[in-house]
RNA sequence: GUGAUUGUAGCUCAGUUGGUUAGAGCGCCAGAUUGUGGAUCUGGAGGUCGUGGGUUCGAGCCCCAUCUUUCACCCCA
């Protein structure tokens, strides 16, 4: 039997998890001082919670649970009168969001909105793997919900800079909003088009101005619209001229200028919050991007996008996104509940702090010393010296084997054990122990208050 | 879902137009050194060439299918 694991699945080994739990560690402690609560919900979730909330394409990426009992058998039997709810009816959890609005309204009598809560647990997606692109990965959320306000949104970018100032990686914050997409799509006249529109508009910076334009014209959007939304898609300047700018361009947009005064409002507090984070400044700067869509239909507000934009990396794909979607909690049952959130990707994330070399060096040691063993007699009271080490809070191991001298050796060696410690008969009878340091190869004896210093 | 790409020892990879018994480096095991590692030297083990079919006198190499790897599209963290 050849081992093996599912297309698009990894295994992590004690190195990568020292690399995982950094990113793990470096986004939870800002979480926690931003003052979200940790909860986790289950890998699985019932078919009817996750269909329909992530879109066509979602749909098809859901991993579906096949229900235990005589199913298969009955497949197998080529029985066709099978119902979808007779084969599956649970499925993997497709991102960490629905699953919140899900708690939310199941656990509303419980929680004191507005409601800061953070998740970090993994996703799958029944994807093609590629580049970047896992069937299984983790993502780390964090969610205001039950407020209005934009200062929750002004929070959620702040978390963003400090997360990535933290891991010392470059990037760019791209913000936009849902209701500028669509008052766009309502002055060129194409309101209906808005999908159409904001997922070709996404595709800026990979394809060009050009292909855009070509998109849209495939995409049935008119002629007249396209030339219309030219001068709008070329916009640039300051975050503060594209705003006075869209106020123009969108008056006539009852919802447009909404999206327009939040952008003013939000940007408005991250100036004085964040007042060297404007336009290009590095390592993270905050832009107002009118291309910026994202996929997820759910947001209705902001909608925030964080790109890599460090010298180091190729790396092209977004890290974080997150935003604002006032209804999610309704489809549950739970109508008038906005929320606000943002995903951290840590596997991208992992990806390209490996690329630049970005980790800092983890030389935490495992084991402190590693007791030879001389055979059962010995290795008795060696370990009799280990388990006091570990009261002691050391971290101590006696090699379980009374192999060769140069076995024992090399698996300290293998594992940078950097102390060893030998107990033959000579030193049980004198109580003076062997110790040698592994890096310099001195070697003395010590008694036991001598080890415990040295060790300490 | 569409289009490419990869698979040979534990790992990284050679392997000529199809031609005897498929190689190297690293690692592993043993010995030089029976209580001393990271260096060196000597020797050794380890392969149904992803899997299943096919073509051929003969297939690691050619053909088909399938799985897997990587990449692009779609979409996304």
């Amino acid at each position: 039997m050849k081992p093996s694991i599912p297309k698009g699945t990894r295994d992590f080994g004690p190195a990568d998890m020292l690399k995982r739990n950094y990113i793990f560690d470096t986004i939870r402690s800002i979480f926690r001082t931003y003052g979200f609560d940790q909860i986790e919900t289950p890998a699985m979730e019932n078919l009817s919670m996750l269909e329909g909330k992530y879109g066509e394409e979602g749909d098809k990426l859901l991993f579906r649970i096949l229900n235990s009992g005589p199913v298969l058998e009955k497949i197998r039997e080529g029985k066709n009168d099978l119902k979808q709810g007779d084969v599956t009816e649970k499925g993997l959890r497709y991102d960490l969001t629905v699953p919140f609005a899900r708690y939310v309204v199941m656990h509303q009598n419980e929680i004191a909105f507005p409601f800061r809560r953070y998740q970090i647990q993994p996703v799958w997606r029944a994807d093609r793997p590629q580049k970047g692109r896992y069937r299984e990965f983790f993502q780390c959320d964090a969610d205001i919900v039950g407020s209005d306000s934009l200062f929750n949104e002004a929070d959620l970018v702040s978390i963003i800079r400090d997360v990535f100032l933290r891991l010392r990686l470059g990037v760019s914050i791209h913000i936009n909003n849902r209701k500028i997409l669509a008052g766009i799509s309502e002055v060129i006249g194409e309101r209906e088009r808005i999908v159409d529109i904001t997922v070709a508009l996404d595709k800026m910076d990979k394809i060009g101005i050009e292909k855009v334009n070509e998109e849209l014209a495939v995409k049935g959007v008119s002629e007249n619209a396209i030339i219309r939304l030219q001068p709008i898609i070329r916009m640039h300047g300051s975050n503060a001229d594209k705003l006075e700018q869209l106020k123009e361009v969108l008056k006539n947009s009852t919802p447009g200028m909404k999206g327009v005064e939040e952008m003013e409002t939000l940007f408005g507090i991250l100036d004085q919050i964040h007042p060297e984070a404007n336009e290009h400044s590095y390592p993270a700067n905050i832009e107002l991007d009118i291309t910026l869509a994202r996929g997820l239909n759910y947001y209705t507000g902001a909608i925030i996008e964080v790109k890599v934009a460090d010298q180091r990396s190729q790396f092209t794909s977004s890290i974080c996104g997150g935003g604002r979607y006032d209804d999610l909690t309704g489809i549950f049952g739970l109508p008038g509940v906005s929320g606000v959130g943002i995903s951290f990707g840590a596997d991208r994330i992992s990806d390209i702090l490996d690329e630049i070399n970005g980790f800092p060096d983890f030389t935490t040691e495992s084991t402190r010393v590693l007791f030879a063993n001389f055979g059962n007699e010995e290795a008795v009271f060696a370990l009799k010296m280990v388990n006091r080490l570990r009261d002691e809070g050391i971290s101590a191991e006696l090699f379980p084997d009374a192999a060769k001298m140069k076995k024992q050796f090399g698996y300290a060696d293998g594992r940078k054990i950097p102390y060893m410690v030998m107990i033959g008969s000579e030193e049980m009878k004198t109580g003076q122990f062997t110790l040698k340091n592994m890096e310099s190869g001195e070697q003395s004896h010590v008694a036991w208050d001598e080890l415990l210093h040295v060790l300490k």
